[in-house]
DNA sequence: GAGTCCAGCTTACCCGGAGTAGGTTACTTG
DNA sequence: CAAGTAACCTACTCCGGGTAAGCTGGACTC
């Protein structure tokens, strides 16, 4: 960050990146709506329309915030999973991945929970539902490995359940220093296990 | 709503009341950011200063129309929860009544749900997530009674898991129109009380 | 029934921030 | 170097949250 590299001219997917960084850090910290296109602009050493430029709209560059922060989440867990060599595996590692995530990358978790109740839009909301959605079925899909009996119904009344409760879990317990990321995915691993009389493994 | 009544004065109270329904029915149609306080006035038969005098702020408005909400979503579940023989019934109680809380008082859900994250102020989310406490003290009081052993740092993870679990799935649920609210409340009592494995017990 | 008090109400404004029209600059390419 | 275009800017409009200052009608005294 040199002063002669502030003011440099740059092409449009490296200005869209930071763009999309600048805005997400602000928007974590202090709310969609208590952040104005000009600090944005600002911030990035450029004018205001080069965002509308770009993005369309200030929930245009919302959405795209979420949606990269999304595809990062959808990455890690993926990949966690993917190298799992049973089910059970498979969920534990999961929800180990998804714990770290959001305990490692508090400012893209914050963004993406605090803010998206904060569209109007109905396109919008429509993009970030989508992009929620792969969480669902990715879920979905382990649930069906693992109680390969149950109706699709059901496996998506389970699946809303599991997300419902890591994103509260997490929520909740990034305030929390005596609780760990692993800790957390243990006690839902064990509530999804056997109830919530299950004891909690050790980690 | 006769047109004579129209226009009449009315004591600060009634105005209030009147206020906060306007308010309710449309922030839970079309979200916070898209309804302006000239639109609430006027519906309200009346100018927009006097919303200002008795709320003070927009977003004062919509805090008092939430903690409304939270308040009658909790006398229900309480209520449910008081007339229990067992604590295990306390509990399939407590989620039928939310369910069916939410089912049946759609916009009230719709609203806190969905413009709880419009809030910038910290002032006015502390006191919305001082709303939303009830809630999981409720259910950890439950827990308590229910795996006694637990340490309270165990017990309000819990509660959070189902506190979110229930968001979720309500929020599923109600596009769903084969899925009942008695249905999602037996879902999840068999979660909690033997995993996912568990069978749905009949109705 | 004239005076006075004040809760309920209004008009007319300010101002900050989203979004835009239209023009300028500097880098690339023939 | 001429031309083209991608990156960028200045200078606006307009809408909506929020406010200052004043009006009104009914209740209550004497």
């Amino acid at each position: 960050m040199t002063t002669s590299e502030r003011k440099r001219r740059m092409p449009r997917a490296e200005r869209e990146r930071q763009m999309m960084g600048v805005a997400e850090e602000i928007f974590a910290e202090r709310g969609y709506a208590a952040v104005s296109m000009d600090e944005i602009a600002e911030r990035c050493g450029v004018s205001k329309p080069m965002i509308y430029e770009y993005f369309g709209s200030k929930e245009g560059l919302l959405v795209a915030c979420i949606r990269a922060a999304r595809a990062d989440l959808s990455k890690c867990t993926l990949e966690a999973v993917a190298g799992a060599g049973s089910v059970e595996e498979a969920l534990r590692r999961g929800l180990v991945a998804f714990f770290d995530f959001t305990d490692t990358h508090r400012r893209s978790w914050s963004l993406m929970l605090r803010n998206e109740a904060a569209l109007a839009g109905p396109v919008a909301i429509a993009e970030v539902e989508e992009a929620r959605r792969e969480q669902v079925e990715l879920d979905i899909t382990l649930f069906a490995a693992f109680v390969p009996d149950k109706p699709r119904t059901e496996l998506e009344m389970l699946a809303q359940i599991l997300v419902g409760a890591c994103e509260r879990l997490s929520l909740w317990y990034v305030n929390q220093s005596e609780v760990t990321a692993a800790q957390a995915a243990d006690m839902l691993m064990s509530v999804l296990w056997s109830g919530v009389a299950g004891d909690i493994p050790p980690g």
